[in-house]
DNA sequence: TTGAAAGCGCTACCAA
DNA sequence: TTGGTAGCGCTTTCAA
């Protein structure tokens, strides 16, 4: 069986091609009788229009490019999914590709994406890209006339629309919930120092110690890039070396779960004797034992923030509106790897 | 700036278009002369055909439509990332949809995406499909030669190759390991009734019963649908009333958890006196205190497995091969969750 | 009210 | 060795 034509149609009523284009689009232009007959007949065939043929024509392939630099990872399956809700409602479509931090995948895919395939892209930069800080690809795109929007890891220096959480303010408030939950000496930890969201976080940590009128004490910190979980347990030993620390902001789940193992295993009750947050709300948070406390940075609603940002530019090109860095708010989830301030 | 075409290029040499398409080629039919400066110069700017007037002109998109259920699960996941990986291997693009297990959702994506949108598709069927058993729009795309691979939820009525694993075998494997570890009292645990993947882990939990010479005890099994994983304990407090139970099989990570956290609730030592198998290995199971034992699936063996059955279809229409369903063995990944039989 | 023609960017056939 | 033309499926302008 072969799709069917406008030009199938046309011969069907003896009509050109030109007719049914029009009758379809319910132009004024055709007779009333005419345009009925073959409204109806597409209806009853079921026709659709040859979505590459519209594409050529009309310059614009109602498709956004996505580039993640992973896929197994909730909080980007959370955007992605985010992403695609608010790209179908609007009509598009998505091809998503996977990056793997690599800085020449991004330049590869880019350019394959670039030619005809996309209207525009949303994407999450790769590691790779983060520190090199090579963004010619980006630039590429935005001259070709391809908006692009970034969220979550973002370059600075491209002008672009952007969606990003707080995470320096994300970070300040974890520490000052935690204060308020009666903690005395707070750690941070994390895995990933090279990535601008820990260096963010790190700050926040600061800002909050300094707002609690303490000092900072480097021994309570951990920063590092440490890239398997097995690690993670021998990297927060030396926090535990001084007993007293009774609370750590982890920089991912995996952290603050090895942390709360460590302290089970020296005979810590949680949240009683310890307290952790981690940092974005995944599922390990919601299975582990205790539940654990997140900071949640709303992965769906970034994604359909930043799918709305993309689509209102492509929809209206004619309004060059300035380019917007859209802050999402994060919120402490409150579990169980923290005692909850709400009674105060 | 505007993307180069043929027609820019012939300008700048003074030739025509087909000479140009033609030197790009490096059709023998052109010059060595005009073909070289052709292809320097292209190489130079960087051009890059426009892919929507190759599809149109060549009746192909290079892209596979991806349909599956839902993004927020691992197993799900890690499948898009092998079949991402393979198509970009193979050159083509991936565009994916989630119907949100909605027959409809399905019916409308597949719709809009048989357009000249993509070359066939891989689809994981929505629930509401499996249930319903309306395969007509699976149907319909196969006669407009769009080939279809299905992958763990697949539609037994429809004619196409397809990629699973052997949930039954692997149900009766699991059984077989917690007894060689000493476990005598075995209980099988599922949240998902209703998928055909529960009902042969089940059958497989018999047949592992059976050939252990026991009988089966229906007090030890629970098999039901429960959507939120909170309700997870409360469903299995009832296996736990015999307190000789010493092994459950899960069908999946959040009831392995929420059993092993009864398990130690009643005071028992895990894996001395309980052990468990999940269903699916995921992210919980590294992440869980202890850590879970699980049945791999190979996610993404199955995306890039079902990735190379498309593209194989799709780059060689002339051999007309038979439809294959290809297995994909499941493996016992030990973690702490149960005593090891390695030792045996 | 209808239709012919041009064009989106590319390829392929045939003619020069 | 090169170029003209037709055509992929569609829209749009202009003419009939």
């Amino acid at each position: 069986m072969k799709k069917v034509t406008l030009k199938d149609i046309a011969k069907k009523f003896n009509v050109s091609v030109s007719t049914v284009s029009k009758a379809l689009k319910g132009s004024e232009e055709i007779s009333k009788a005419t345009r009925d007959k073959i409204k109806t007949y597409a209806e009853a065939i079921n026709y659709r229009p040859n979505l590459n043929a519209l594409s050529l024509k009309n310059r614009r392939t109602k498709t956004i490019g996505i580039l993640v630099p992973d896929m197994l990872n909730y909080f980007l399956a959370q955007v992605l999914k985010g992403i695609e809700k608010t790209a179908i409602k609007h009509n598009y479509k998505v091809v998503i590709c996977i990056t793997n931090d690599s800085h020449n995948r991004e330049i590869e895919i880019i350019e394959m994406l670039s030619n005809g395939s996309v209207d525009g892209f949303i994407i999450s930069i790769a590691e790779e890209t983060e520190i090199s800080k090579e963004f010619n690809h980006f630039n590429n795109a935005l001259a070709f006339n391809l908006p692009i929007v970034m969220f979550d890891r973002v370059a600075n220096g491209v002008l672009c629309d952007k969606v990003i959480t707080n995470n320096r303010k994300a970070g300040e408030q974890a520490v000052i919930n935690l204060a308020e939950s009666g903690c005395r000496k707070i750690g941070f930890a994390s895995s990933n120092s090279h990535l601008k969201v820990s260096q963010d976080l790190l700050k926040g940590y600061y800002d909050g110690i300094h707002s609690l009128g303490q000092s900072i004490d480097e021994k309570l910190i951990i920063h590092k890039k440490v890239d398997h979980y097995s690690d993670y347990e021998s990297m927060l030993e030396p926090l535990f070396e001084d007993d007293a620390i009774d609370g750590i902001i982890a920089s991912n789940e995996g952290v603050a779960l090895a942390a709360m193992k460590i302290a089970q295993q020296r005979g810590k009750l949680i949240p009683e004797d310890f307290s952790t947050i981690g940092f974005t709300n995944g599922i390990l948070a919601r299975h582990s034992n205790p539940k654990l406390t997140t900071v949640s940075q709303h992965g769906e609603l970034m994604g359909a923030a930043a799918a709305e940002m993309l689509i209102e530019r492509l929809e209206h090109p004619e309004n060059k509106k300035e380019f917007k860095t859209k802050m999402i708010k994060t919120d402490i989830v409150e579990r169980n790897s923290t005692k909850s301030v709400k009674m105060t």
